[in-house]
DNA sequence: TTATTTAATTCGCATTCCGTTAAAAATACC
DNA sequence: GGTATTTTTAACGGAATGCGAATTAAATAA
């Protein structure tokens, strides 16, 4: 009860960035006595600071000065990481979702055993928090993004390019080795996130976001949470069937997924700058120089996302999807086709019910939306009675 | 406040049918003491009655007997509407939902002006009305279901096989007609709560609906709330994309429709039975003669529904699906190959999380399920202040 | 009849919120 | 410096809610 109040509170107050308690009070119909005392508590607690500066409205305003009020960016630290095929990222978050240290690992994990891959995972995590001059037992939380089918609530990982087994606890696996509480998430939610807190979507509680990397994933944001299926299990759009084929079901994936458009032959010309991480940057170049063999592939693919895109459209109606990842370096070929394809399939009856939003996320972005997957838990659970103690 | 715990009670206690106050305390988690609290004052407003027989433990219990609480039948009554193309089925319910007069109209309003459709709706309202041996001011609400893309919230229809007209506010121009408060929902949506309440769905908050009838529609139920596109969209399945075509996008309604599988013309063999609303009994006739053609066009809506489903099951991963509709009718061609194709389409990684379940429900319960989307607003609504009045 | 068992209610207490009022704080205007 | 203005805090009363403990109610068992 409180902690609703508690919590809506405090999430005005992240989203204000500063704000005085008369705003809060204005915004959350709460009345300013409460929130006086909601504030006064987060101040024990130590979740906010109050600052005297700050006030934006114009200069000569009388009477007592407005007391800003801003998350205390030193209530807790967590850690994002993204993890694929050929790299992974690592972020330090202070309590805000700000970045404190960044770092990236290239290297190629594809299919390794698990041992190897969980090694590398928490040395990058171990790496990046002694970068932001922290110890580990300062993380109050770590979030990992992988792709695949992650069933977040259980912590497993169903299925992913970078595991060879399936049906991973990858979350107790990780949990043990660092002694830091390990959630795990699918990427697609974690950038889904990341927009709803600092990008495209921070206006919105209801939206959709489309994920075209090495494997292509989905967020969907509905009253402000994210929309997870049964056991809190994430969608893989790369599984979607568009058509029944001469050898059998043709899934998105086969004709948009990372491999498909740049070829996966060990011996293809893109072998090497895969292995790098740098295959769509190359095949940017080479479209650039009108390679007409990747520029069809390019078209194919985009043809099918925008066929893809209108469907999910026709299902979710939401008010803005928002597309990242490395097929958007494509460039012009492919995302002139997927808007044509996607004009044409999605149909009249919700023309113009939805803003398509092209946005290139840096890694960081992504690695951000998994400490934002973190923080969320943090700041729903309980801090008076249950939860991490704040610094005192 | 308040209204979250005497819903919820409320809500036990029409699960149940039947439940003693010890009983609603320990399945909802309130204290006796706040259960006697609600319960009294939902005796007090006459939504519930109490019996004092009906205890169904072991005979020789000792202590004092349970009393019994159960819904008022006479708290409210609500009209709900299947309206097709070729037939309207009304149903007049008391406050459980359990239906008191029904009444079938087999006419075709095929793309009539909406005065004209809105004419017979009101019509069979009022007669089905008057069969319950009530007055239309004893109606509390009345839902109409219809197919297409509806907007619950604002009562518009975007589109509709039934309206020439798109974007009508029908809601309104029915309230108005009438005097009662009249809500449109998809179809879809309302056999989905029908499930839910009384169907195939019952023990389950989490499932997914499909409808395979004249239009192909989509019920979502989401943490025992359906899932609403954002303004409450409904979604049209028939819409979905499975590919493209030489002529442009090869839509789903143009597999699996009921016209794509009949026949359109209106000089076909099936004309006369469509007409009459037999079409797919008429089919199911001539495919037990072995009719090929017919066969053959079974078989491909079967597997074009196969493709669709397996990608909604992706997306939404459910533990189970129901599948309703008049084209079930259409017996084992069309079965069998829904069944491969699925099997085919789905993802080897959530394999076994669904359940397909198929369902003949009768045109009665599709008009239940508008009944139960009137009956859950006037459950949510606050009675002791604003709501209508319960019988005094 | 008395004891036992179970169900339901009553009573008292704690929490939480709101509204009102008042006071304190901090600044601008005169 | 005094007054006006605005924000914030504090204090009090009232209302609603929920829980625990004790009490009452109604039946069976001994």
């Amino acid at each position: 009860m409180r902690a609703i109040n508690r919590f809506n509170v405090l999430d005005t107050i992240r989203r204000a960035g500063s704000i005085a308690r008369i705003e809060i009070s204005d915004r959350t119909q709460l009345s300013t006595t409460t929130v006086s005392a909601i504030t006064a508590s987060l101040l024990d607690d130590g979740l906010i600071l109050a600052r005297t500066e700050g006030d934006l409205r114009e200069a000569a305003a009388r009477g007592r000065p407005r007391v800003m009020l801003e998350l205390n960016p030193d209530a807790a630290r967590v850690v994002g990481a993204k993890i694929a095929a050929n790299r992974m990222v690592f972020v330090v978050t202070d309590f805000r979702g700000e970045v404190l240290s960044t770092l990236t690992l290239a290297l190629r994990v594809d299919r390794q055993p698990i041992g190897v891959i969980a090694d590398l995972i928490e040395d990058g995590v171990r790496r990046c928090v002694v970068d932001a001059n922290l110890a580990l037992d300062e993380i109050d939380s770590v979030c990992l993004g992988l792709p695949g089918v992650i069933e977040h609530r259980t912590g497993h990982v169903r299925t992913s390019p970078i595991f060879r087994e399936s049906g991973v606890d990858f979350a107790k696996e990780m949990s043990e080795r660092l002694g830091v509480t390990t959630i795990v998430e699918s990427d697609a939610h974690a950038i889904t996130l990341a927009h709803h807190w600092f990008g495209r979507a921070r206006d919105l509680d209801d939206m959709v976001l489309v994920s075209l990397e090495q494997t292509l994933g989905l967020g969907v944001l509905h009253g402000g949470q994210l929309f997870r299926g049964a056991g809190g299990l994430s969608h893989n759009l790369g599984d979607l069937v568009l058509g029944m084929g001469p050898q059998g079901t043709v899934r998105l994936a086969s004709l948009a997924g990372e491999s498909a458009i740049l070829g996966d032959q060990p011996s293809g010309r893109f072998a090497e700058a895969i292995r790098l991480g740098r295959g769509m940057a190359h095949a940017k170049t080479l479209i650039a120089a009108e390679d007409n063999a990747l520029i069809g592939a390019a078209i194919r693919a985009g043809e099918a996302c925008g066929i893809a895109l209108a469907n999910i459209v026709t299902l979710f109606a939401p008010p803005r999807v928002i597309l990242v990842g490395s097929s958007l370096a494509l460039g012009q070929p492919f995302l002139d086709s997927l808007r044509e394809a996607y004009s044409l399939a999605i149909p009249p009856s919700i023309k113009g019910v939805t803003e398509l939003v092209f946005d290139q996320s840096t890694d960081e972005t992504w690695a951000q939306g998994a400490a934002v997957v973190a923080l969320r838990e943090l700041y729903e659970s309980p801090w008076g009675t249950t939860g991490p103690a704040p610094a005192l």
